[in-house]
DNA sequence: ATGTAACACTAACGAACGTTAGATAAAGGA
DNA sequence: TCCTTTATCTAACGTTCGTTAGTGTTACAT
């Protein structure tokens, strides 16, 4: 019992709200595997919604902007190869933190209210993302859509390594980036 | 009550696990909509689970096999933009399943047999559009890093019309595609 | 006419669920 | 010393769940 309770339950409960979805995961389930009694949890969380939004809307979207307002380096292909390969060292928390909110995102689990959120957030990548490598477009008439493939690559990625849990080689996705943003080399 | 009771059932159960997923999905409320009684639903399947893996495992590979079974044009890009493009025009039976499909795919829902299926399937995919792309290829050293992405944009592609629901235009598909197969116009 | 199979129901079982009431114990300030 | 706060518990509430036992009702073959 070394961690605060109230921590050790949101962990215990990010992995059953992972494995098992929101209503596949109980509250007596949670107490047994932290080792508390049931109503502790209704002690720190007012009910078993409150305790999922807060992993949503805190956890999840404090991992987003985080990687959001990482800087660009003067290689934008280098810069995105990084974005991505990096996820691969996420603590085990955080990467089931990401992958419970791509759950959401994916509208495969949480509520109307949380979706609405996720579909404010996914209104700002094509603007963001398009912001970062205009300096290097070279103005063709397709580099909205180049834009928009690589968000699209990107995605895939990201479930790969957060979803599916595996390991991708900074070696393959440069390769695969390289691709998409070849005129920009 | 035109269409037999079975199928009406399994119509309703896909959308029910779709919107609530498998623990969140209940017997009764099938049965609800349905209009039938509670134990209609145990004259035709065993259980809940015989249902969900009734779905799984043949209407979304019948879908999957269908889809795979698809032979090539003259011209590779044109035939990739198709293969995405008919996904908008599924009925909506279809979407639901190939919706449901994919959660499983991902592992948001269903079990660990059923896991075991998707991952063998998985395995398929590489292959089988290197076979379908090789005679477009320049014999390039990275030609199958640019399989490996267009099979990861495809994958975005899919998950856009089928998860998100989003209408996607044979315009903004080909121009994608094009870009990851730039190579082989 | 009678038997049998297929289709449908009402009612209930036991188990598990989310949640709460209420008690206890320790700690610290007044 | 007494009171309040904080942290924890046992026990239970009412509800809903998956599932089944048991009973009709139709339709068709013999």
């Amino acid at each position: 019992m070394e961690k605060d309770l109230k921590e050790r339950i949101k962990e215990v409960a990010v992995d059953h709200f992972n494995n098992n979805g929101y209503h596949g995961t109980t509250i007596r389930n949670i107490a047994n595997e932290v080792n508390c009694s049931l109503p502790m949890i209704y002690y720190y969380y007012k009910n078993k919604k409150e305790l999922f939004d807060e992993i949503i809307k805190k956890d999840y979207f404090d991992l987003l902007k985080k990687q959001a307002t990482l800087l660009s380096t003067n290689n934008i292909i280098d810069f995105y190869t990084k974005f991505v390969y990096d996820l691969n060292s996420l603590s085990d928390y955080d990467k089931k933190v990401y992958r419970l909110g791509i759950k959401v995102y994916l509208s495969f689990d949480g509520d109307e209210e949380l979706m609405g959120i996720m579909d404010e957030w996914e209104k700002t990548i094509l603007p963001r993302h398009y912001q970062l490598i205009k300096p290097y477009l070279k103005n063709r008439d397709n580099d909205l859509a180049m834009v928009r493939t690589l968000i699209h690559l990107l995605e895939t990625l990201i479930v790969s390594i957060v979803v599916k849990n595996r390991f991708l080689s900074e070696e393959e996705i440069r390769e695969e980036i390289s691709i998409v943003l070849r005129r920009c080399e």
